[in-house]
RNA sequence: GGCGCUAUCGUCUAGAGGCCUAGGACACUGCCCUCUCAAGGCGGGGACACGGGUUCGAAUCCCGUUAGCGCUACCA
């Protein structure tokens, strides 16, 4: 039996998490909760100038939005820390001395350098396959500096001192860190440590090909939660960046991502980003999701637009626009006009609908209609303005779209019938009736 | 330059020698549905980078070329 799966996402805390970490942090987070094992976050803030709070509470934030709970970590304790490197440096200085003592370094101008042994060195990853590195030549795979003459650590130690003390199993990350691996396993070999289990996945491109840069559209995480994504879609779509169930299901619960997820089955080849698949998604999962969830992510849209109503007015106007909407910082547009009398009315609405000669004196006989039809729901409604539209021998299309615009001020909005039942009679009436006298001129 | 990884529709991918006249999804597009906008339904166009092998047979195996990406830091 094998020791249990340690795992870890080690990301520098540089203000902000980019798709492709957050991407690696997922996969490493699903191959520990796929065996039970344990998903770890270390903060390498060697480079102490790029350490602040904001730039870890990004990460913090984004990991938790995501739903990557670490089991280990800032904030979360465990016995391997801490887990801030800027708080290591005793045992960096440790394993510098052990390494030292036997002989791996030496002075280069003041920087420390670790003598590679100049051999062929195999990497079996779990992805990738084995690979060999020829270390033969020393003009081409100089030694590796691993301190700077300030003190201060380099990146290839740290992260492989710290891997082999807080015993990681698997170092699953970026492909961009499969030419480091070998030196990393020269490090572990110096340091008489057994080199944990690779895998490397492949590194997430822009739409053109080409890396991906804090700049792109969807390259930081940030972005996703500022624009409306439920984290549910971000999280399914992310997945299939590189890995794929092998049937042909795309919408996975989360649990059955866990379930099915496997680095045997994540691709080698890079995979270009494409926000248009992760935007529906989104649509796909706002569709599917219950109302209480949908609630849930509303809210705080709805609030940033000074939107306040209980869950009881709601939900059936939340509902009437839940299958067309794709970020839900859409939602509060979408339904602000139920929730003021003072809406605003579309010029180009208003000059298509209302202006027709006729119009008003419809808005006036659906009033009339309307004043006693029983019960004031949709296909009682409905039945109503067509009876209406037949007995005065005119499509119901001349009061169907009017109607539209005096209750809205929008062209384009919710089912009629069930906007106007949401609506309720007395707010059906009260607008129509203010539409005609503010357009009567 | 050296070393390494990769190479199926525009994109994400299925495909582990015959099931492939290459399947699904996004995007695009035609039609249907329809009170608007969506959603949904039914269609359409669209790919095995190139060249050599191996084999009765290759998208699948091998070699080469080309292209993309990564590493080659006293960045991480």
């Amino acid at each position: 039996m094998s020791a249990p799966v340690r795992v870890r996402f080690a990301p520098s805390p540089t203000g902000y998490l980019h798709v492709g970490g957050a991407r690696t942090a997922l996969f490493n987070w699903l191959y520990a909760r796929h065996h039970g094992g344990k998903f770890i976050l270390r903060i390498e803030d060697t480079d102490r100038a790029r350490h602040n709070e904001a730039a870890v509470q990004v990460i913090y934030d984004g990991l938790r939005w995501l739903g990557l709970d670490w089991d280990e970590g800032p904030q979360a304790g465990g016995e391997f820390g801490p887990y801030f490197q800027s708080e290591r440096e005793a045992i960096y200085q440790r394993y510098f001395d052990q390494l030292n003592a036997a002989g791996h370094l030496y002075d280069d101008g003041g920087a420390w350098r670790f003598r590679f042994q100049r051999e062929v060195v195999e990497v079996d990853d779990l992805i990738c396959g084995k690979v060999a590195f020829d270390f033969g030549n020393i003009e081409i795979m100089p030694d590796m500096t691993i301190r700077r003459p300030d003190g201060s650590w380099i990146f290839h130690f740290v992260n492989v001192v710290d891997d082999i003390e807080m015993q990681m199993t698997h170092v699953i990350r970026g492909e961009d860190h499969l030419s480091n691996t070998p030196k990393h396993i020269q490090l572990y070999q110096a340091l008489g440590a057994a080199p944990p289990r690779f895998g490397h996945i492949p590194l997430i491109l822009n739409k053109d090909g080409s890396k991906m840069s804090k700049r792109d559209q969807g390259a930081s995480i940030t972005s996703y939660i500022e624009a409306g994504y439920a984290p549910e879609a971000v999280l399914n779509y992310f997945c299939l960046l590189g890995w794929s169930p092998k049937d042909d299901s795309e919408i996975l619960p989360r649990e059955e991502i866990i379930a099915r997820f496997d680095l045997a089955n994540v691709n080698r080849k890079g995979a270009q980003f494409d926000l248009a698949k992760c935007d529906w998604f989104n649509s796909q999962y706002i569709q599917q999701m219950p109302m209480s969830r949908y609630l849930e992510l509303v809210q705080p849209w709805l609030e940033k637009a000074g939107i306040y109503a209980d869950a009881a007015a709601l939900e059936p106007v939340l509902a009437l626009e839940k299958m067309k909407v794709t970020h839900l910082r859409e939602v509060p547009d979408r339904i602000s006009f139920f929730f003021t009398e003072d809406y605003a009315f579309d010029p180009a609405a208003v000059e298509k609908s209302l202006r027709n000669p006729g119009t008003l004196e419809r808005l006036a006989q659906l009033s009339e209609a309307y004043a006693s039809v029983t019960p004031f729901d949709a296909p009682t409604i409905e039945a109503k303005l067509k009876e209406l539209a037949t007995t005065l021998a005119v499509k119901p299309a001349e009061f169907i779209h009017p109607a539209r615009v005096a209750v809205s001020g929008r062209s384009v909005g919710p089912s009629l019938y069930h906007m106007l039942e949401v609506l309720g009679r007395d707010r059906v009436l009260a607008r129509l009736q203010r539409t005609r006298e503010r357009f009567a001129a």
